[in-house]
DNA sequence: ACCTGAACACCGTTCAAGT
DNA sequence: ACCTGAACACCGTTCAAGT
């Protein structure tokens, strides 16, 4: 028989390492994406990878390290659209992107979206972003709020989604009758009005409302800033 | 001697339970407050209330239970300010005193913003935001939206407000300089023009800025809400 | 009814030892 | 240089036993 087939091996291998950190990361968002977060330990991680669970102090610092690992693969993931010209069209389509992410990695989503990165893989998106902002005439101060109140209903929004559970059809429908009936007895006026709407969540809906809004406002406020910066020129610089 | 003087009791006690739910969750806030959730486990819990780990299972569920207890004690810790009569002050109103429980526990604030609950305690904010959006001239479902998109954007903010650490002077200087710098030094030109305002994050600010956006957005929609159901009212029931 | 202690099946991580 | 196994100090939770 041979010497070396099926035997684990132990000490140095000859051909390489058999572990690199891509490997390790890799397989943590497999686990996360299987069985969520609470599925991934250093344990399991191993030997999901064939190997002792020390031998991933060889390429990671700790778990915390693995898991902003595994937000940053989620983070590489997020496709970068074309832009079409329309800034308003784009920032949706960039929202969007991340929104398609998360919808493919629902259970790695939370990593991204409730640990603050200091990662150089966000910057692309917030490049893109400032850009589109520019564009619409904001300068960079005021783009930067933009870009963090879009953000921040993002992360809100999608949080949300991603921790609804698996959906029906895009709905949640889960013992919806029971939580309608439970909000109309409730007590409360305006919540037994608004029932069979509180009880139901179409997140597509909800956030293509949500960015509806926020880019209305960001226009509005475009146009303003627009009007009173050619009504200076014209106080200082009269037509002649 | 006296014959139970200090020595802990076993059994049961003679003079009414010396635990109850309400005792449990107020330690697992404090201890939350004081350390994080990470600081909380069963066993910590117990001591910190003087008790064997196992007798917290008279009184909860199990650590997920202590966990939305710590979030509900949370909730009931919201403020409900007192409406003015301009539905725009009072949503304002609304997200403030949120946040201000917000800042108050920082450490126990992602569990509210991270879980969803389906905690009675979460209705009475709802049916103020409900009714501020009913008197702003909004119908059921659209105020439901509105509440959502409102909700999304302070869940995404105060998770980031609250996770930044801890603060000085309200904003976070910590590494300021270098993070500038590194900014800076991206190769991403809009990130390099907006690096101070990248860098630095002034979460009231930043707070109001989103909270401006959606206030005015949710503004213009009612206007042009009611200017549309006015002249659908001048064409189907003429001025006589 | 309520509290307890031992026990079970897990964790993350250190450290000395292997090749 | 890279992988390993035993060991340490923790976890959450079950279960039988106490009063």
């Amino acid at each position: 028989m041979e010497p070396d087939a099926e035997v684990p091996r132990r000490g140095r291998p000859r051909g390489g390492p058999r572990l690199t950190r891509e490997k390790v990361l890799e397989a943590a968002l497999t686990l996360v994406d299987r069985g969520g977060t609470e599925a991934l330990s250093m344990r399991s991680l191993a030997a999901e990878l064939g190997v002792d669970a020390m031998s991933l102090y060889n390429h990671v610092a700790n778990k915390d390290a693995v898991l902003d690992g595994v937000a940053e693969l989620f983070l590489g993931r997020i496709g970068q659209p074309e832009p079409t010209g329309d800034w308003r069209a784009d920032v949706r389509a960039l929202a969007a992107a991340f929104r398609h992410a998360a919808a493919q990695h629902p259970r790695a989503a939370p990593l991204v979206l409730t640990r603050q990165l200091e990662s150089f893989k966000g910057l692309v998106g917030t490049e893109s972003a400032l850009g589109l902002l520019h564009a619409a005439g904001f300068p960079p101060e005021e783009a930067v709020h933009a870009l963090r109140a879009v953000l921040a209903f993002l992360v809100g929004t999608l949080l949300r989604e991603v921790s609804s559970g698996p959906t029906f059809s895009g709905q949640n429908l889960g013992g919806l009758e029971e939580r309608r009936a439970e909000l109309e007895n409730s007590g409360f006026p305006h919540v037994a009005r608004a029932a069979p709407h509180l009880a139901a969540c179409n997140h597509e809906a909800e956030f293509d409302f949500g960015m509806d809004l926020l880019v209305a406002a960001l226009e509005q406020r475009a146009r303003a800033r627009r009007s009173t910066a050619t009504s200076a020129e014209r106080r200082t610089r009269p037509p002649r």
